[in-house]
Formats: C-alpha cells, structure tokens, sequence
DNA sequence: TTGAAAGCGTTACCAA
DNA sequence: TTGGTAACGCTTTCAA
C-alpha cells in the first residue's frame, strides 16, 4: 500500500491533470466530457483503487441509492424469521434492487426505531423502504406512509391504503387450493392459519367461497386459528386428535411451514396422505417437494413480486402514479394430494 | 406536514436557542453537556420528527457504521442463496450487528464489482466486511483483505489466512456424524458433499478418520463429489442405485440439504430409514425436525457463530489483534440413524 | 469541453 | 458547559 492519505476526487483529478469537475463528471460517465478523457479517467481510478466516497456524493446529491427492507414481524412467535418463504422474497428483491443499481439495507421490526419513515428516510440512511408483510397491525406503516416515505408493501393487495401493496391474489389461492381438495374428493377440510392476518384471511376467504360453491356444509368444516409456524401447526393438529379423532380429511394451510408442521404430526400417527387427508400447502418454498410425500402448494411467484415492487418503488422517486398490483398464483399438484 | 424545508440540526439548535454544537452533542448523548440540555433536544428532535443526517455524518466522521455481509457463492449450481442455513447466518449476523449498533447492507458475490474492499470500504459504504462462505476459491478475500478492509469470513477456520475466519469444529462434526453411524451398525457409509470446498473438506476428513479408526475398509466406503445441494443429491442417488444397487448403508452428507435430497429419493425407492440406510446431515436448519424420519444432523451454532464474528470485526476497527476461532458443534440425534 | 467555487449537514477542535 | 468555525469529499451551477 502506498504512504500517501487517503486518495480523493481531488487529488485524482491533479494526478490526471484536470480538474475536480471533469474528474467527477468523468468518473459518473457524464456525456459531456469527452469520449477519450472519460477513458482515461476511469483508468486511473481503477488503477489507484480508487472509490467515489458515497458518504460525501450521498450528501451532496441528496439520494442513498439504498433501499431498506424491513422485515416486519411481530414478534418471534408469529411467522418466523426462518420462513423460507420470507427469505426467498427478500433475496429476489436483492437481486432486482442491483440490476437497478441500488443496494439493500436489512432491517427488522425488532428493530430499535418506531418511526420508520424519520429513522431511514429523513436521516438519508435510504431512499426508499420495501416492507414485507403487513402482520396484523399496519399503524407503523400509516406512520412512514404518512411521513411521505416512499415506500411499496409486500402484503395483501386487497386491503385499501396510500401506498402500493404488492401481493398474491391470495383469494384465489385459497379457493384454488379449497377446490382442489374438494374435487379429490375431500368432505370434511381444515383451514389451518391465522384469518386475523390480511394475506390468510384472504386465503381463507377463497376457502370458504370453494365451500359454498360446492355446497359442503360449512357447519362441518372448521376454521382453526394458529400462528403460522410450523411447530403450532404440528401441536394443534396433535391436540385436536387426540381430543376429537380424525374428523377431517382435508387439509387447507396457510403457508407451507404450516402444511409441514400438519403433516409431519399425521405422520407420526400413520395417517396416510393423501388417502386418509389430503394437504395444500401455499407458497411453494424449495423444500416442498422434497418431503414424502411431495407438498401439493399454491406457488408465488417472488421474483415477479420483486420486479414490482422495485418498479412501484422507483415510480415513486418519479413522481409517478402507483398502484397496489395483483399476483397470479398457480396451484403445483404433487403428492399430498389425490389426483383427480 | 410542515411546508418549512427540511429540517436540519442548526435549525434545530436555533428552535432550541443553542448552538450546532450544543446540539449536535446533545442528540449523540455527549456527557459533556448539561443532562437537561441534553434531555430538552432529544424531546424536541423527537417532536420535530428530526433525525441526524447519517450521510454528512458519515462524512464527517468517516464512520459508517454499517457492515456489508456478503454472500460469496460461486454460482447459483453451488449451494444455493435458498440454502436455509447460510440464510440463518444472515439472520443471526443482523441480530448481532444491531445489538452493537451497526446496520447491515446485504449483498451477494454476483454483485458488480470484483474488488470488495474497494467497493465497500474505500468508498464510505461499509466499515467492514463480513463474508458467508469461503466458496471453493479465497481470491477475492485476499485481495479484500489485502487492501486493508477489516473484514471476517464464515469458513473453515483451520484455513491459515491473514484474516479471521470463525467456523465450525468440521473436522470433528463429519468425525461425529461418522462415529455415529458406525456404532449404529454401519458398514458400507458413503460420504455425500464436494470435498474441495473447504468446510466440507474438513467433514470429509473427519469421516475418514473415524473410519479408519474402526478399521472399516476405506475401499469399500465411498466419497460421492456433488453440489452441495438437495438435488444434486437426489439425482446422485438414484444414479448410484440404478447402477450400482444399494451397495451401502449410511450417508454422512455435507448438510442438511443435502441429507434431505438423499432422503427424498432413498423414500421414493422404499428403502427404509434408518434400517436400510441410516443418515446423518449438517447444519440443524429449522425444517431438519420435520421431515419424516427426523433428521439426526450436526448442529452449528449460528448465534455464537454470528457473536464471534462481530467480536472480530470490531476489534480490528479498535486495533486490536484477531485471531479465527473454533465453534463447537454437537449431535443431535434424531430418527434418520439407529439408536446405539 | 472544461474549470472555479459554493454548498450539502454534520462533527470536533479550539476558545471562552 | 457551551459556541464559532473549519473541514469531511463530493456534485453542480455558472462562467469561460
């Protein structure tokens, strides 16, 4: 490493013998410089391991080009911060925030701030905020919304608000799901998930459309209400055996976690899936079909979430009109399922 | 919304009737300053919706505060940005980071530019590096740390390197897994993972030396060189049966993902397990309990991982000597392998 | 096509 | 315990 302190636009600049203005300029690829000395400038940087201090462009120019992703969770005990399905979004998101040339900060809810819009936005740690999952409660976001944060959500689209919701068609999805069960011949089916929660309530919305459509006896199915985990998966389902038998046949959940959970406690008895209950998962995380048998799921297309969300967010910085957009989902018929 | 323009710290200091100074002390909690004056300029910073702008800080102070993690995969065959594990790390890494009030800036090896420390520390990004996975190639972190860039590598720490490297006892762990097997009855074990990848060489070589130490004949083991990942096992498996028969009784793999892979197609064959093949994976992600059998696996401990590594980071900004630090790792045994 | 200079909003030295 | 002031390193307006 050379003696000298710390290499600055400035000093660069004198080294190629122009001044800090072209050098800048250069640097940024400004057509207004020419061809050739632009060249020649982003040479020298390169050769002198030179960097643009963003601090200082950052204050100057009054823009991060860093986008923070809050993951917002209620606590530990709602969907954890494990779920594949959560990290899977946040990745796509990444992927797209570079290929537009910004970065990705990663917060969560426990985070020390309750004023988002103040903590990342007023204090330029970010220009934007991407939000994934409503929960239950969107009073902290109102707040950033309010504040003039731009910022784009990943939750249910249905919901009416200020600000962009990217979202699954979630309705559909559980009707699709719903359906699927009934027509494997399924009589007697489970929603398995929080209906409090927007996107679930959706879900389950689209659940007890496919029930009616069919003309099963609502009275008969049952709605039972869990955290979406897992593990209260595999504890109710063990719970509600024990105190009342197998009275289901079919399983409509939440998430795949939540399918997963479900199944492994069946297992355990040796219910066999699909004959004795047939499970829908949702989601479609990697491992879904890695378990035996393979999970059936309502697949969401994250990378396309992640395209809209980072278009709806960019728009935003444009002053330009948003709009909360709608997924398709599409239902992946495996082996915890009958055919039909 | 105010229409006044955005607030800044000296306007601030002036609604309060002090200077930039006093102010700017105040709201970094400065004991220099008088505690009620302190006290007044939080609350009415908090009132006036006021937060320190973090890029004239940066500035200023040449600090970033923030830690670029970066997830140095080779390409999207090797183990995968969806492996769970590494994603835990991350997860555990942010925990750990906010506790010591850092952010963390998210980032992947596909990234822009070849020169981490040019990228991020040169140019005011980050203050340090914190890097997932030695992939099967250390250039780039050399070259990182060659430049000076405080940095930390989740790896293989008995890997002689310039920089710290916090890993687990690997050696040990595949040792374990090994030992594991062969008390349950194993003969014929095969060892699933990419012995050239550094961590999973060290398994590879801890599952040698138990076997040698049990005088089982190395020739008639089998080291099988896969991605590290669930289909890349799957789909060795089927192969080796097809063409090979079941020649072998128990897998050690090189993680979970991997073990579930060969879980997946060993269940499709009606082979059981554990009595036909008893398996052990690595890692312990969140989803190892669930499959059916669950899986016995080597756990790694990613919160103290992630403690360890933050330590690490911190001293170099404080001077202070590093050195890689050992995890241990321990089995849990589950019903993939026999019962001793 | 290039250069001079002002200014972004902090922090920290020095002085009081 | 507080205040004045320079400086952090860049971008951009205006002038040439």
């Amino acid at each position: 490493m050379s003696n000298k302190s710390k290499l600055t636009l400035a000093k660069l600049a004198q080294l190629a013998g122009v001044s800090t203005s072209t050098a800048s300029r250069a640097l940024n690829n400004n057509p207004l410089i020419k061809k050739a000395t632009r060249e020649r400038l982003q040479q020298l940087a390169q050769e002198n391991n030179f960097s643009l201090n963003r601090a200082a462009s950052r204050l100057r120019t009054q823009k991060t080009h860093v986008i923070a992703v809050i993951l917002n969770f209620i606590n530990d005990t709602d969907q954890s911060i494990s779920d594949p399905f959560l990290l899977k979004v946040v990745s796509d998101v990444n992927q797209e925030l570079n290929k537009h040339g910004y970065e990705l900060l990663l917060s969560n809810s426990l985070m020390a701030s309750d004023d988002w819009g103040n903590y990342f936005i007023n204090s330029s740690r970010a220009d934007g905020l991407i939000i994934i999952g409503q929960g239950k409660n969107d009073e902290k976001i109102n707040t950033a919304a309010k504040s003039g944060a731009p910022l784009v959500v990943w939750g249910d689209p249905m919901v009416t608000s200020s600000y962009p919701i990217i979202g699954s068609d979630n309705n559909y999805g559980g009707y699709l799901a719903t359906e699927h069960l009934i027509k494997g011949g399924c009589k007697h089916i489970l929603f398995l998930g929080d209906p409090e929660h927007a996107e679930m309530g959706q879900r389950h919305k689209g659940y007890t459309h496919a029930l009616n459509e069919n003309d099963l006896d609502i009275e008969h199915q049952l709605t039972v209400s869990i955290d979406i985990t897992s593990k209260a998966a595999y504890e109710k389902i063990n719970q509600l055996i024990l105190e009342q038998g197998l009275f289901f046949d079919g399983i409509v959940a939440a998430s795949d976690m939540v399918a997963l959970g479900a199944l492994k406690a069946l297992k355990e008895r040796y219910i066999n899936i699909p004959n004795d209950v047939a499970i829908v998962g949702f989601d479609d995380i990697a491992m879904a079909e890695l378990f035996h048998p393979a999970l059936t799921t309502i697949r969401q297309d994250t990378a396309l979430a992640a395209k809209l969300m980072v278009e709806q967010l960019i728009k935003q910085f444009n002053q330009q009109a948003v709009k909360s957009q709608t997924i398709d989902i599409k239902l992946i018929n495996r082996n915890s399922s009958r055919t039909i």
